[in-house]
RNA sequence: GGCGGGAUUCCCGAGCGGCCAAAGGGGGAAGACUGUAAAUCUUCUGUCUCCGACUUCGAUGGUUCGAAUCCAUCUCCCGCCA
């Protein structure tokens, strides 16, 4: 039984409108998924989110091996009863680690050999680990195990990458996960449109739930990032989601819709919105700036959110300034809302086969 | 009325003869952030014709090659005593 249904197409671009079937419910596609690392959207409850409309969030195998640890985890009955969110979640598997956190790193055939940011002590994760973690954690949607190159990286550098993902990538596979835990796999193959495609043909050889575009958005120009989503989605099976790791910005989301992508994620929204600044129309403000001061008007007189409904720039750049974090909330509930209803739109406008209008306004 | 202490660049506050346009905070400005080591980080914040010059450290006058720093007077503050 398949877990994912297009129900319709776009007719002038790749986009799809769709819907994803995981464990916990449905997913309707495009989706943004907003990301909680640690066990939680930053700033944000469950019952929030799900008052925002988030129907699936991330957590990280790697932040969460290192705390509270597998046996926390295990013991807490996994990451649903663990956090108390009851719809679906997807786990990453760690890989994105290994290339942020790269200084601390040694890599091996079967996984990496790590020092923990938090008190140095090592431990190893390979597709192996990863896989059971994410067992344990009981996620929706489990992540292979794989290698985000950086930007730039040779040709010879990614080949070697790339074939060392694909190994991990297989590897994972065949780990035992929980009935009805769906797995995805992760194409890579850096800024090399040949390595992409390649990698996305390898993949779709396995009999992946759904497959994901890694390694993209970690430096390169925007404009290189979409000539790699050209060529890659073209490759990859059209009746499965796909998923484009961390990206990104509202422009760049419509984009990779526009090429056939059907999920996201991103820190954007949750980290902006505690770093202060606000997504409106299709740029950022920053609410904390003191230009708001004297400002009495909500940050988006069009928006519908907690935060624009009740409170205005003025107020928000107060508890900015003086640190409360009331400040952080608020802003963060409204570029989560931004995000969820940037998508909604996505959906409306691909059913109503309009989205090339909408693509026209984040141009 | 007497005796002490003090006045520093937007604010607080270091400095106590040259290395001072003057530490450090705050405030302000600009920017970054993309599968979260981030409620974080970076830069700037006297003026200008800006790799150099000019004007600043309560006011005025003085000592000195040279003063925010020493002396005198004055003006305001803050303690204590009558």
């Amino acid at each position: 039984m398949s877990c994912f249904e297009i129900l319709k197409s776009s007719s002038d671009t790749l986009a799809r409108r769709g819907r994803l079937t995981t464990r916990r419910g449905t997913v309707e596609t495009p989706v943004f998924m907003p990301v909680g690392t640690r066990a939680t959207v930053k700033a944000m409850s469950p019952a929030e989110m799900e008052e925002l409309g988030a129907e699936i969030i991330l957590g990280n195998t790697y932040h969460l091996l290192l705390k509270p640890g597998l046996d926390i985890m295990a013991k807490a009955g996994g990451l649903h009863k663990f956090s108390n969110w009851k719809r679906s979640i997807l786990t990453d598997s760690g890989g994105f680690q290994v290339f942020s956190l790269s200084k601390l790193r040694k890599i091996t055939p079967d996984g990496v050999k790590f020092a923990s940011h938090i008190d140095g002590s090592r431990f190893f994760l390979g597709p192996v680990e990863s896989m059971n973690t994410q067992r344990v954690l009981d996620s929706d949607i489990v992540m292979a195990f794989d290698e985000c190159t950086p930007y730039p990286c040779t040709c010879e550098a990614a080949a070697k990458s790339l074939a060392l993902t694909h190994r991990w990538e297989r590897m994972s596979f065949e780990q035992e996960l929980n009935p009805g835990q769906l797995r995805f796999g992760i194409v890579q193959g850096a800024m090399y449109k040949d390595l992409r495609i390649h990698s996305a043909r390898e993949l779709a050889a396995i009999d992946f739930d759904g497959y994901s575009i890694g390694g993209l958005s970690v430096g390169e120009p925007e404009e290189l990032m979409f000539d790699m989503l050209d060529a890659t989605t073209p490759e990859m099976p059209w009746a499965k989601p796909r998923y484009l790791m961390g990206v990104g910005t509202p422009k760049q989301i419509v984009e990779a819709v526009a090429r056939g992508v059907d999920m996201f994620d991103c820190v954007m929204p949750t980290r902006l919105g505690r770093h202060g600044s606000a997504f409106v129309g299709k740029d950022t403000i920053p609410v904390k700036a003191g230009r708001y001061a004297e400002d009495f008007t909500p940050i988006d007189e069009n928006c519908s959110c907690y935060a624009c409904r009740n409170f205005t720039k003025a107020y928000i750049r107060h508890l900015f300034n003086v640190g409360e974090i009331l400040g952080v909330r608020l802003v963060t509930w409204h570029n989560i809302h931004y995000f969820l209803t940037l998508m909604r739109r996505i959906r409306a406008a691909i059913e109503n086969d309009t989205f090339a209008e909408l693509r026209r306004e984040f141009q």
